[in-house]
DNA sequence: GCCGTTTTCGGCCCGACTGTTTTCAGTCG
């Protein structure tokens, strides 16, 4: 049974969480944080590392990191977490993810109490003992009593788009008290991440603007968590926390720098200006007492000699270097797009007819929209047969010869088949000008068979694209397990387009994976799989995900025009 | 536990808010 790197990451994090609660040195610690981000975001499987060797070439793993990871590829288990385990009580590290706690409180609660469960918290706090604790008192057994009601102590994380309707709509309203002048939402969800955990929003004001008062008075806020001079954070009633941070103008850039993080891309940036004998804070960057940049985040990366890095990319995973370099890559944007190519219509499971997906397509300014309807094993979706098929490209040929900036493509999103053969015979597929091909079913094939089930389908002389790769549906459904660089390479050889998707629960190929098959040599499609007009501007989100995976616009196919495009998918096909 | 253009030892990013305290620890981001 492989280890997955997820796997490795959930023990080190365990570990750290446990050594947190023994008041363990706090950098050793977080070098078992650095190390499951580091494993959890490798494009490829960590046994392959193990086997060559190279574990510790790799940033924060040395040699006893190397170690342990090679332990847990080996064995499936890492004796030193056992050994953690025995001295610290099972439920604690629970304990310390609900807010309010931390290792200390988390610690002190055991050790007075015995207490190590949540529901033991729980009556620990209704029967008044906590407040009696040493540094806890009456307001926090109150809160917790509150968080456990309304929380616990899991994390949730919403999509982006649901964020960014929330978060655009308060920074309207934000916008509109008297005084204010910028307002930006920050963090992760500024970096553009597939899920937002929280909203971090910047103002810039005058003295004495009530901007904070009027932010916690904000009709959606349902609690009030923390409300200083400076900083406030709330949590709205659809269950989402906001943090709010008033800036001077001449700090604005700093603080907008600061507080997009990453909180791992700041504190390499920290370390470099460190050297340099400069100290970087939401502030500015100083020497001495002395602020020499602040206003802008130009100016802030310019002071350690950095030119602007694209927020997409202030992940920690190579973009200060290739800033330094001056190799930074000029990012594929919205405004580059001329088409879409996959969408769907009422012929199979949209919602939109043919004609209204056209007009649709049109309105946006796009040169073609692919329609690719689904074929009949994807029986929810009421696929097409042959004859169905025909009489659609009968039915685009007319709605082509009306239309005058727009250009439909005959298209299918054709099934592949648990055996990896393709759910639509080879002279329909001939006469398609684009053909999807993707998994709908099968989902817990061994490694092995996936494999084989999708490269055979990426051989079929036909195939133009591989519709969202990996088949991960964002917090329902994890991906398929594939070996993906042999996905990567095979699509690279017979000329098949990847696709980055956009619906806001697939983004598929995601950041990493898309810049793995961009170093593979793949060629990019950026699609919303659209099932109603309104989804064609999903489009937004895929392009997102694709900058956060380095992409720049040559390597997306549907950044060419209409000629090229077809050029292009008809030299795949060879 | 990692790491090296000050270092193989001694550093490791930084500040705000809360609630408990009478000057600060704990938590959070």
């Amino acid at each position: 049974m492989p280890v997955e790197n997820a796997e490795v990451a959930r023990l080190f994090r365990e570990v750290a969480d446990l050594l947190e609660l023994q008041g363990a040195n706090p950098y050793r610690i977080r070098a078992y944080q650095g190390a499951a981000r580091t494993v959890e975001e490798l494009p490829q499987p960590v046994e392959e590392l193990v086997k060559q060797q190279s574990l510790a070439e790799l940033p924060g793993i040395g040699e006893d990191l190397a170690g342990k990871i090679q332990e847990i590829v080996n064995t499936g288990t890492l004796r030193a977490l056992g050994e953690l385990e025995r001295k610290v009580p099972k439920g604690l590290a629970t304990l310390m993810h609900v807010r309010g706690l931390g290792p200390k409180r988390a610690r002190a609660l055991f050790d007075s109490l015995g207490v190590h469960t949540l529901p033991q918290l729980d009556r620990a706090c209704r029967a008044g003992k906590v407040r009696r604790l040493p540094g806890f008192g009456v307001k926090t057994e109150a809160n917790l009593l509150h968080e456990l009601e309304v929380h616990g102590a899991e994390e949730h994380r919403v999509l982006r788009p649901v964020a960014a309707q929330y978060g655009e709509a308060l920074l309207r309203y934000l916008r509109s008290v008297e005084g204010v002048g910028r307002a930006e939402i920050a963090g992760s969800y500024r970096r553009c991440r597939d899920t937002v955990g929280d909203l971090d929003i910047l103002v810039t004001c005058g003295r004495g603007t009530p901007v904070i008062r009027r932010f916690v008075s904000y009709p959606e806020v349902e609690e009030v968590l923390a409300e200083g001079p400076t900083r406030s954070s709330v949590r709205l009633r659809c269950g989402l926390q906001v943090d709010l941070r008033v800036l001077a103008e001449a700090s604005y850039g700093a603080g907008l720098y600061y507080f997009t993080g990453s909180k791992a891309h700041n504190i390499a940036v920290r370390r470099i200006a460190q050297k340099k004998g400069l100290r970087i804070n939401e502030y500015g960057v100083w020497r001495g007492r002395r602020r020499i940049a602040g206003r802008t985040e130009e100016q802030v990366l310019g002071s350690v000699g950095l030119p602007w890095i694209p927020p997409e990319l202030r992940e920690n995973r190579g973009e200060i270097e290739a800033a330094r370099q001056g190799t930074l890559p000029s990012l594929v944007e919205r405004a580059d797009i001329r088409g879409d190519l996959q969408s769907h219509t009422t012929d199979s499971d949209g919602r939109d007819t043919l004609a209204a997906m056209a007009h649709a397509a049109e309105e946006l300014g796009y040169e073609y929209l692919a329609i690719t309807d689904h074929t009949p094993a994807v029986r929810v979706a009421g696929g097409l047969d042959r004859a169905g098929f025909r009489r659609q490209m009968k039915r685009i040929e007319q709605l082509n010869s009306r239309l005058s900036k727009l250009t439909l493509l005959k298209g299918a999103e054709v099934d592949i088949r648990p055996d990896g053969s393709l759910d639509l015979d080879d002279a329909t597929l001939d006469a398609l000008d684009v053909v999807l091909v993707s998994v709908h079913s099968a989902f817990d094939l061994a490694e092995r068979e996936q494999t084989r089930r999708v490269l055979r389908a990426l051989r079929h002389p036909s195939v133009d694209l591989l519709a969202h790769p990996t088949g991960r549906l964002i917090g329902r459904r994890g991906g398929l397990r594939v070996d993906l660089e042999q996905v990567y390479r095979t699509a690279v050889e017979h000329g098949v387009l990847l696709e980055v998707n956009g619906q806001p629960d697939r983004l598929d190929l995601d950041d990493v994976a898309a810049h793995a098959a961009l170093a593979c040599g793949a060629t990019l499609a950026i699609s919303t799989d659209a099932h109603a007009t309104a989804e064609l501007g999903f489009m937004r989100w895929g392009v997102e995900q694709a900058r956060r995976g380095w992409t720049t616009k040559d390597r997306v196919a549907n950044t060419r025009p209409l000629e090229r495009l077809l050029a292009l998918l008809h030299a795949g096909r060879r």
